[in-house]
DNA sequence: CGTTGTTATGTTATCGATAACATATTCACG
DNA sequence: CGTGAATATGTTATCGATAACATAACAACG
């Protein structure tokens, strides 16, 4: 069924259909009632697939993300998606497996569907990536960091800085050897970030650098038990722990319980990102709060103002911040 | 850039551009060496808003799912995009906030887009859904349940069976007073089902229903504490706490420690789901393990083996079942 | 060497909506 | 009451690809 099936029921012309269905379109109200009658009475379903070739409107926005199944990114896609929708906006979300190649090959699969804008959660990108998405001509959004170089528009924080706040924080409550236990092979990675930061603290404060990575990217919970041998195994003097998530600070503080060693008592914990399993954790977890639903809901604003502007001239650059919160791990 | 571009540098008609982009289509090896060539060097990107229409597929599939924000869910919509991604089709992923309302309304904006499949996470729909869908003549697969009138393929398994196999099992180990915490306002939903599958099995065995309700959908981590404080101001007798999910189990062992009541030894608390929570918890949670990756996957093999061969007669009905795992606390 | 079949390519029409333009109708105001 | 502005609706062309059909080139075979 098309619109001209409509069309004809009502006894008007397809455009003035398709006007009915436009709020701000100037229609009879009679006319619009009437139209919007015989729709749901047809049960007539617009193809928006020939809207979007039509107008040159896809009404996608795309959004990739390093994974679905991690709160912090899920929550941002949630929110993100609710501040598209309320624009009249579909979120078109895809997830990179923390692989750049998959993200290059995933930006070439959403440009396809002509999407009016792109939201990429910055890891470090190919370099192919930036060029599609140059001449792809729509706003631009990089989330979740504060990169060096960055094209397009910024909605993040420095996982670099707020790393160093926390080691410092840390420092000044009176640990004296603080260890790191991060992801390997991350590099330009936002965990890559953050260990410069754990490095630019302990150079600052003057202390050794005690640095160990466990698994892939990302960490998880069942990491911990892993990580903390390996970490104490070369660097048994350390008297907190810091980890590149709050996942890992979980699992290492159970390692840690396993062991009879009391938290903080024997070794203190911190993690990094504030998730709901730092605090319920027994002891809860010393970490950074990073507001990731205020990344999508910015990352979204920004697209939908650049889209209503059409200004693709200025680019904002959005510092959310982030909060080093004491809890009891450390 | 159009393909008529394309077609005009390499000196070929657009069909053939067209024709080289598709792998089985018949062309000349150096024509299509030569349409690629140029491809990559004008940096073309194909209009698949054109083409979809043109073709009349989409390359969509639409999987709505309760909440991206949960381990479950985001662990099937991932595994179904993988699999998805290897027939060539893209996910087109919505949120329903466990609304049956919203969950109508996005099925409405997800069919403007032409899907070629839908699959729905059953929690009970409002009856729009079933027409809107039963008018759009796809595969429709319900997932996460095995709905008592479904209509479409299924991927489920009974979540009431699970769960009395679960409280059946503990009270063949002893438990004499088994209580249950799930949610408020869950009718027709998953959460019900189980409840209804520990009332089945308490009755079963002459026992007496000790069924409190916390919060909204979905049951939270932080939910454990009042959900505890709730259930034992009720029933101070109960010596196993049966939980809707995981993660409310972990909250509710959390309220525990707090009390200085050891688990299993004072209280026994099991949950459902195996949530990696549940695998990283000291005492690790007794559960009714459910693959989520694997609904994703069968799901998506389902909607595109019923594409391939267009034969929309025969609904799969695919129970993938549960294991009711013991583990520490109970 | 002519007929038939296969492979490679071109041409035309079409998918279903909407932008842009054209026209009819209504209304306000001097 | 006539002119111009505002409102309501219709008509036509178009978005960019691809299906369907048409045709050209060439190979195989009796």
């Amino acid at each position: 069924m098309r619109m001209s099936d409509v069309a004809k029921v009502v006894g008007v012309s397809a455009m003035t259909v398709s006007r009915a269905l436009k709020a701000d379109a100037s229609v009879a109200p009679a006319t619009r009632t009437a139209v919007l009658e015989a729709i749901a009475k047809l049960g007539y379903v617009p193809d928006q697939v020939a809207g979007a070739l039509s107008s040159r409107r896809s009404g996608f926005v795309a959004a990739l993300i390093p994974s679905l199944n991690n709160p912090h990114f899920s929550l941002t896609a949630q929110s993100l998606s609710d501040r598209l929708q309320d624009a009249g906006l579909q979120l078109l979300l895809g997830y990179t497996n923390y692989e750049r190649e998959r993200e290059a090959e995933l930006v070439r699969t959403m440009l396809r569907r002509k999407p009016e804008g792109m939201i990429l959660t910055h890891d470090g990108h190919a370099p192919e990536t930036r060029a599609l998405l140059t001449k792809a001509r729509i706003p631009v959004v990089q989330i979740w960091d504060l990169p060096p170089a960055p094209f397009g528009h910024v909605v993040g924080f420095s996982n670099s800085n707020a790393m160093r706040d926390l080691v410092l924080e840390l420092a000044a409550k009176g640990y004296r050897k603080i260890g790191y236990l991060g992801e390997t092979d991350d590099e330009g990675t936002r965990g890559a970030a953050r260990r410069a930061g754990y490095r630019s603290a302990v150079a600052e404060l003057g202390m050794p650098e005690r640095i160990t990575a466990i698994g892939a990217l990302p960490a998880t919970m069942s990491d911990g038990e892993k990580g903390f041998a390996q970490l104490m195994a070369v660097w048994p003097e350390v008297d907190c722990i810091v980890c590149v998530s709050d996942p890992l600070a979980f699992g290492v503080i159970g390692a840690c319980r396993r062991r009879g060693l009391s938290v903080p008592g024997d070794v203190a914990v911190a993690g990094f990102g504030d998730f709901e399993i730092g605090r319920v954790s027994q002891p809860a977890i010393t970490t950074v709060a990073v507001d990731a639903a205020e990344i999508g809901r910015a990352s979204g604003e920004i697209v939908v103002r650049a889209l209503e502007s059409s200004s693709l001239i200025d680019n904002s650059h959005v510092d959310i911040g982030t909060r080093v919160t004491m809890r009891e791990s450390a």
